[in-house]
RNA sequence: GGCCCGGUAGCUCAACUGGAUAGAGCAUCAGUUUUCUAAACUGAGGGUCAUUGGUUCGAGUCCAAUCCGGGCUACCA
C-alpha cells in the first residue's frame, strides 16, 4: 500500500467521520515536509478548511490526532500553520526498506498493456551528426528506457533523410573530385567522409559563382546560376528515374554513412528496432490525402494543391500535396504516422524532433484527428530546445560546427586526463581504464545534457561545460563507486533482521524515503515526458547519500543492527543510483 | 503583424504543477583525511523570481498588459 494513498484515504474517511461530508482524494495534497521541519510528509489542509468549516490549525489539529489514532505508523505530528506534518515510525521506515530490498523489480513497472513508437535522431546522410543529434539522441533513448519502466512496450525507429538536392550535391563533387578515394583509403569515417564532399561542393559553387555576373548576394538563390548546380538537378532527376550508375554511387556512398553513423550510435549505447527512409517513403502519401479529400476534411484548391484549413484551431491553411500533385514533407509523415500504426497498433507515437518544428506537429496530428483517427490522440511531440554556444546559435556556415564525435572526443579526452591526474585507475589493466574514460566522460556529458528541462535552451561551451565535479554525471558514478566498495568489504556479512532495528537517524529516514519515491519518480517522468525528472531526482538520492556516507560510519558502526541495516541502505542506493542512470543511459563503474 | 517557447544568484540549472523563510552546483572565500574512495563533506557571502497590475487564505507558478531573447508563420526538410 503506497503511503500517500493511505494517507488521503485515511483523510477522507476523516472527514467522513468528523465533519460529515465527502471530499474528493485529489483536495488532501501532500508534500514531503520540508528540511527546516519536523516531519517526514505534509498534509496541506488549506483546501480543507472550507469542508471543515474550522481554522487551518484546528483541522489539521484533528486530521493528526485521528490520523495517530487510525494508523499505527504514524509516530507524532505537528501543526504549523496550516500544514500537518507527520512523522512515521522507525519501525515503519525501517521495513519499508525491507519492502524494497525485497521487491525484486523494484522501479520497473508491470506492462500495462499499451505500445508506444519513439521516432529519434531523423539524421540527414549529407553531414555528420552534430550537438543538435546528440541532445535528439540523449533524450529519445532515455525516453524509451523510462518508458519501458513505466511499463510501456516501446520501439524504437529511425528515419533517415536520405535522399534529395543535399545528398546529390556530395555525390556530384565526390564525382568530380573525389579521384575514386573512399573512407578506407582515407581512414577517414564514413559520415564525415560525404559530408567533406557536400562541403567541398559549397567551396566550389562559391568559386564559381565569382565567375557569374548577376548575382543577388544570396547564396540559397545565387547557386541555383552555377553549372555544379545545374549538373546536381541532373542527378537528382536521374537518381528520381532509377537510373543504375546513380542509384550504384547513391547506395555506396550512404552505405558509408551508415557505417559511420553506427560506430557513433555504438559508442553512445543508441540503438533503434527499425529504420525509416525518406527515399521509400517520398512518394507516399497520395492515398491518405485522397482518403481526406473524400471525407471533406481536406480540400482542393483552384490552383490544384490540396489543403487543410486550420484558421479554427488558431493555424493557417496548410498546403498538404503541391499543386502539382508532388508529396512534401506533411504529406509524407501523414502517410509514414498511417503506415506504422497499421505496422504497430501502437497507443503512443512519440517523435523526438526540434521545436523549430511545432507548428508541423501540430499540423500533423490534428488533420489525423480530423480524420477521425482516433489514435492521433496518442500523438506527441517531445519538443526539445536547440543547444548553443556562448556566442549564440551553432551554425554551420559561420564554421561553428558541433560536431557530435568531435565533442565526444574532447569528452572521452578530458575523462581520461582528470581521472589520470587523480590516479585513479591503479591497478587497471589498460582494457579498463579504457573503459572507465569511456564510462566517465559520456556520463559527464550525457548528464550535462539531460538534467536539463527539454524545452530550455541549452548553453554549450565545450571547454567549461564539462565538468566533473557538483551535480553531475561523474558524481554520481563516484558515489556508487563507493558504495561498491563498501559491498564488496561486506560481501560476507548476513543481513538478516536489520528492519529490526527501530531508531534511525535523520539522514537514514530521509534516504529511505527518497528510496521509496524513486517509482513515483518514474511515473512523473513518464507522464511529463522529461528525462530531467530522474536526472535531478538521481543526483539528489547520490547527494544525500554522501552526506550519510561523511557522517556515520557503517562497516564500524557501533552495533551490529546499525551496521547491518546501513549496509543495507546502502546496498539499496547503489541499487537505484545504477537504475536511475541507467534510465538516462548512463552506466555507473565499481571503482573510479 | 499573428502564433508558440523561454527570462529565477556572476554563470549553469531546480522548485513535487497554487503551499511554509525560492534551493543546488560552478566560480569566490574559510574549513574537514592516522577512521568505509576528498571526483567527497561543512560553513560564508551572493535574489526586486524581467516589469506592472489582477485573481485568493497563499503566486516564481494562474490571468492581463508591457519589455527582452529565440523559433515558426514555405507548394524546403
Amino acid at each position: 500500500m503506497k503511503l500517500e494513498q493511505l494517507l488521503k484515504d485515511s483523510t477522507v474517511a476523516i472527514f467522513k467521520e468528523e465533519f460529515n461530508t465527502e471530499i474528493a482524494t485529489h483536495t488532501v495534497t501532500i508534500n514531503i515536509t520540508k528540511k527546516e521541519h519536523e516531519g517526514d510528509y505534509t498534509i496541506v489542509v488549506f483546501p480543507l478548511i472550507k469542508f471543515s468549516k474550522k481554522s487551518p490549525e484546528q483541522t489539521a489539529e484533528i486530521i493528526g490526532t485521528k490520523l495517530k489514532e487510525k494508523n499505527k505508523i504514524v509516530a507524532s505530528f505537528n501543526v504549523i500553520k496550516g500544514f500537518l506534518n507527520l512523522s512515521f515510525t522507525d519501525a515503519y521506515w525501517a521495513n519499508r526498506l525491507k519492502e524494497i530490498a525485497d521487491s525484486k523489480n523494484y522501479g520497473s513497472f508491470a506492462l500495462n498493456g499499451q505500445k508506444v513508437v519513439l521516432e529519434y535522431c531523423g539524421p540527414n546522410t549529407n553531414k555528420p551528426l552534430h550537438i543538435g543529434h546528440l541532445r535528439n539522441m540523449l533524450l529519445g533513448f532515455s525516453m524509451s528506457e523510462i518508458l519501458n519502466a513505466a511499463g510501456y512496450d516501446v520501439t524504437k525507429v529511425n528515419i533517415y533523410n536520405d535522399r534529395g538536392i543535399a545528398i546529390c550535391k556530395s555525390m556530384v563533387a565526390y564525382l568530380r573530385y573525389g579521384n575514386g578515394s573512399t573512407p578506407q583509403s582515407t581512414g577517414i569515417k564514413g559520415d564525415h567522409f560525404a559530408g567533406d564532399w557536400y562541403v567541398k561542393w559549397n567551396e566550389k559553387a562559391k568559386e564559381e559563382l565569382q565567375t557569374i555576373a548577376g548575382t543577388k548576394g544570396d547564396f540559397d538563390e545565387d547557386q541555383k546560376l552555377t553549372e555544379l548546380f545545374k549538373e546536381t538537378q541532373e542527378m537528382l532527376l536521374k537518381w528520381e528515374a532509377g537510373d543504375a550508375d546513380t542509384m550504384a554511387l547513391w547506395n555506396r556512398m550512404n552505405g558509408w554513412v551508415y557505417e559511420g553513423f553506427q560506430k557513433t550510435f555504438n559508442l553512445l549505447g543508441v540503438d533503434f528496432q527499425k529504420d525509416y527512409f525518406e527515399s521509400q517513403t517520398y512518394l507516399m502519401g497520395k492515398d491518405i490525402v485522397e482518403e481526406g479529400l473524400q471525407m471533406n476534411v481536406f480540400k482542393k484548391r483552384g490552383d490544384g494543391a490540396v489543403v487543410i484549413d486550420l484558421t479554427a484551431d488558431g493555424l493557417d491553411e496548410k498546403v498538404l500535396l503541391r499543386s502539382d500533385g508532388t508529396s512534401i514533407y506533411i504529406t509524407q509523415d501523414l502517410a509514414t504516422a498511417e503506415l506504422r500504426h497499421t505496422e504497430f497498433g501502437m497507443d503512443k507515437m512519440i517523435y523526438v524532433v526540434a521545436n523549430e518544428q511545432d507548428y508541423h506537429f501540430k499540423v500533423l496530428k490534428l488533420a489525423l484527428q480530423k480524420m477521425g483517427k482516433n489514435w492521433a490522440d496518442g500523438i506527441y511531440h517531445l519538443s526539445y530546445a536547440l543547444v548553443e554556444s556562448p556566442t549564440g546559435r551553432f551554425k554551420s556556415r559561420e564554421g561553428k560546427t558541433a560536431d557530435a564525435d568531435d565533442l565526444i572526443a574532447e569528452v572521452l579526452r578530458i575523462a581520461k586526463e582528470k581521472t589520470k591526474e587523480l590516479g585513479k585507475t591503479e591497478g587497471f589493466s589498460d582494457e579498463q581504464a579504457i573503459e572507465l574514460y569511456k564510462t566517465i566522460g559520456l556520463g559527464a556529458l550525457k548528464y550535462f545534457v539531460l538534467r536539463v528541462n527539454p524545452y530550455k535552451k541549452i548553453i554549450f561551451n565545450p571547454e567549461e561545460s564539462i565538468d566533473f565535479h557538483g551535480h553531475t554525471g561523474p558524481f554520481i558514478q563516484y558515489t556508487h563507486a563507493r558504495i561498491c566498495a563498501i559491498l564488496r568489504r561486506a560481501a560476507e556479512i548476513d543481513l538478516t533482521g536489520f528492519q529490526n532495528l527501530h531508531n534511525l537517524a535523520a539522514i537514514e529516514r530521509e534516504l529511505i524515503i527518497l528510496l521509496s519515491e524513486y517509482e513515483n519518480t518514474i511515473s512523473a517522468a513518464a507522464e511529463k515526458y522529461d528525462p530531467s525528472e530522474v536526472a535531478n531526482y538521481v543526483y539528489n538520492l547520490a547527494k544525500t547519500y554522501n552526506k550519510f556516507y561523511h557522517d556515520f560510519p557503517i562497516l564500524s558502526a557501533v552495533t551490529d543492527l546499525e551496521m547491518k541495516l546501513r549496509i543495507e541502505l546502502s546496498k539499496q542506493t547503489g541499487i537505484i543510483i545504477r537504475k536511475g542512470m541507467k534510465l538516462l543511459g548512463i552506466e555507473v563503474p565499481e571503482k573510479m
